[in-house]
RNA sequence: CGGAAUGUUGCCUAGUGGCUAAGGCGCCUGCUUUGGGAGCAGGAAAUCGGAGGUUCGAGUCCUCUCAUUCCGACCA
């Protein structure tokens, strides 16, 4: 391609919207053009690294057995209906209706589409295993689009879905994902990890998340290491402190003025924050049936010096919501915020975490403005409904397999994985028949990788103060031919012209810059840009028999002999792979 | 949905209630220039996000509203 044919030009400046590094330069570069929150516009530049992340996908995916179907991005509600998925999420799934005034939803995701097609279709055990895989666009109304396209609200995602008769067949499935998706992210450069973690809206048993580590990320990863042990924070596990046992004291009430928070009490009576118990007020909506809900006043205990994990919490108590609870509702049960404890309150679902069941003579809130209690005790003084694990893990905890102190960082989740098992099946009747002509509910897995999260990931991994350093498999271009015009003659654009025809002969993706702009403006270009391989056609390169070849992201760079110079191309190319190729492995499979 | 910030030309910014809203980048025309965002000359491009209000007078003050961004809630 010419780069006086492009569409879209380049920015000197990114708009003031744009922070995150990987928005501010896809823009700048003339990759994307943003239309309103969290919607873009692929111009060329991005629609042809999407076009090469996929042909990545693509070419995984049949190594893995996937074929490859498109579902529709507007589906009947119906099947949302039998799912139940129609009453449990919230206006994130966008409904519509159409002309005959019957409700639609814009497809967050596909799980219902598929199962829908796999009971027509599949009817016996013999048309499984099967795996079939689509890259489509995804709608969620997210009520916070940010970071370019970290997080957008309509955005192209692989989408593949796993069909077996057995638990053993899912496994093997699943485990062969967790192979192509580090395949897949190695092969477009990114460095991730794959990490446990919650199966939210999806439902289903196990599910592990690909994460791509930056303090940009909206996730935290709990990680060990010493022995490698490593979880979404969501329902990252912890060995917790022995609690400290001790003969039970008399409850006494204390005056403890403006001491609203754990730290003021501490501080105030002069003790550990461990010895504190932390009241968090929630309410859970619980889905009692297809049609119904109900909200429940929950009251979370976890000791002083421990955070409540709300995703442990709304396990716990199989919560489809969970909010904090307004101030009023808190009075309601005869609690006070800030002064909180169990003791004396009605009406709430009373959850304490088990470290501080165990703990003895804490110091509670007495549920009354001002005052704390003294040796409060459970199951002396309240009796919980539940003794269950809530708390969150932190860096600095122990590792709960080897005690070493536990880590943490920020990342984006650039992939999933789900043991999706009957989830769906069952709730949609798709059925098939066994060796003895018994129906069985298919089991099922759902595997999905966001394109351009991908894409602005792999930016975010490679790029330097001036622009983008794209991996070799996926730059919109491999070679930037870059001209620069001699008054004197015509042989640097013959020379140019002459290559980029050679590298069409070649099969070499070329892009070449012949626009009427100064030496400066193209190199800043291509910097911005990011093409791995540059190639400089010029006086000075011609006065010494050649063309400068640069790659972009090295200090050095070498003046190539003309008639070598395709040869050479094709050896830096192939460096370029091979070094991408070396990260490459089997990986061991982690639950 | 809570908290905060910002809306002035395609982009970045200036603009104390007072003259015809200013500059840089980019864009168009011409000349000149060609190894790291060139120079000269000329030009187009803004109903100052929108509505209402205060005022002799509003980009500037007030109210409402919309949009975008950031923090939180949320997030396969």
């Amino acid at each position: 391609m010419r780069f006086s044919q492009i569409f879209g030009h380049t920015l000197k400046e990114a708009p003031s919207d744009a922070q995150a590094v990987s928005h501010q330069f896809l823009i700048r570069g003339g990759y994307i053009h943003q239309v309103a929150a969290g919607l873009f516009s692929y111009l060329p530049l991005a629609r042809r690294v999407m076009n090469k992340i996929e042909n990545i996908l693509h070419d995984e995916m049949a190594d893995i057995g996937g074929q490859e179907i498109t579902m529709p991005v507007v589906l009947p509600a119906e099947m949302w209906k039998e799912s139940g998925r129609w009453y449990q999420i919230g206006s994130e799934l966008t409904r519509l209706k159409d002309r005959k005034d019957r409700d639609m939803v814009l497809a967050m995701t596909h799980e219902e589409a598929l199962c829908d097609l796999a009971r027509k279709y599949i009817r016996s055990y013999k048309e499984m295993p099967r795996l079939v895989y689509h890259i489509q666009t995804k709608w969620r109304d997210d009520p916070r689009p940010r970071a370019g396209l970290i997080r957008v609200r309509e955005f192209k995602m692989k989408d593949s879905y796993s069909l077996d008769t057995d638990w053993e067949g899912l496994d093997k499935q699943y485990r062969a994902h967790y192979q192509s998706y580090f395949n897949i992210f190695n092969r477009c450069g990114l460095d991730v990890l794959a990490v446990k973690s919650d199966t939210g809206m999806m439902g289903g048993k196990i599910a592990h998340e690909f994460m791509y580590l930056t303090p940009i990320g909206e996730d935290t990863i709990i990680y060990c290491d010493d022995c490698g042990y490593n979880s979404n924070r969501q329902v990252a596990d912890f060995k917790k402190p022995r609690a400290v046992k001790e003969d039970l004291l008399e409850t006494e009430k204390i005056e403890t003025p403006d001491c609203k928070t754990i730290d003021d009490l501490a501080d105030f009576l002069d003790i550990p924050e461990s010895k504190t118990a932390k009241a968090v007020f929630m309410v859970a909506t619980i889905q009692e049936d297809k049609e119904t809900e109900v909200e429940k006043f929950i009251l979370a205990i976890v000791r002083g010096d421990m955070d409540l994990n709300e995703t442990k919490l709304a396990n716990a108590v199989k919560a489809k919501e969970l909010r904090p609870a307004q101030e009023e509702e808190i009075k309601a049960i005869g609690a006070v915020p800030g002064y909180g404890s169990p003791i004396g309150v009605k009406g709430a679902f009373i959850v304490i975490d088990d470290l501080a069941a165990e703990s003895t003579n804490l110091v509670a809130g007495a549920n009354e403005a001002g005052y704390h209690l003294l040796n409060v005790n459970c199951g002396r003084d309240f009796t919980p409904d539940l003794i269950v694990d809530i708390a969150a893990a932190q860096s600095g905890h122990d590792c709960i397999n080897c005690g070493s102190e536990l880590q943490s960082e920020k990342a984006v989740e650039v992939g999933n994985i789900f043991k999706l098992g009957t989830r769906y099946s069952e709730a949609m009747n798709c059925m098939y028949q066994d060796e003895n002509g018994k129906l069985n509910p298919i089991i099922m897995g759902s595997y999905g990788i966001g394109v351009g999260r991908l894409l602005s990931c792999v930016v975010e991994q490679h790029h330097d103060d001036y622009g983008i350093i794209w991996p070799i498999s996926i730059a919109p271009f491999q070679v930037h031919i870059i001209l620069l015009h001699d008054k004197k003659g015509t042989e640097a654009s013959e020379t140019a012209e002459k290559l980029y025809a050679d590298c069409k002969t070649a099969g070499i993706d070329a892009l070449i810059d012949d626009r009427k702009e100064s030496p400066g403006v193209k190199f800043n270009d291509a910097d911005l840009v990011g093409i791995p391989i540059r190639l400089t056609v010029g006086r000075r390169a011609l006065d010494q028999g050649g063309v400068e070849l640069k790659v972009r992201g090295r200090a050095e760079s070498e003046i190539v002999p003309i008639d070598i110079i395709m040869r050479r191309l094709k050896e830096i190319i192939e460096e370029l792979k091979a070094e991408l190729a070396e990260k490459l492995e089997i990986v061991e499979y982690k639950e």
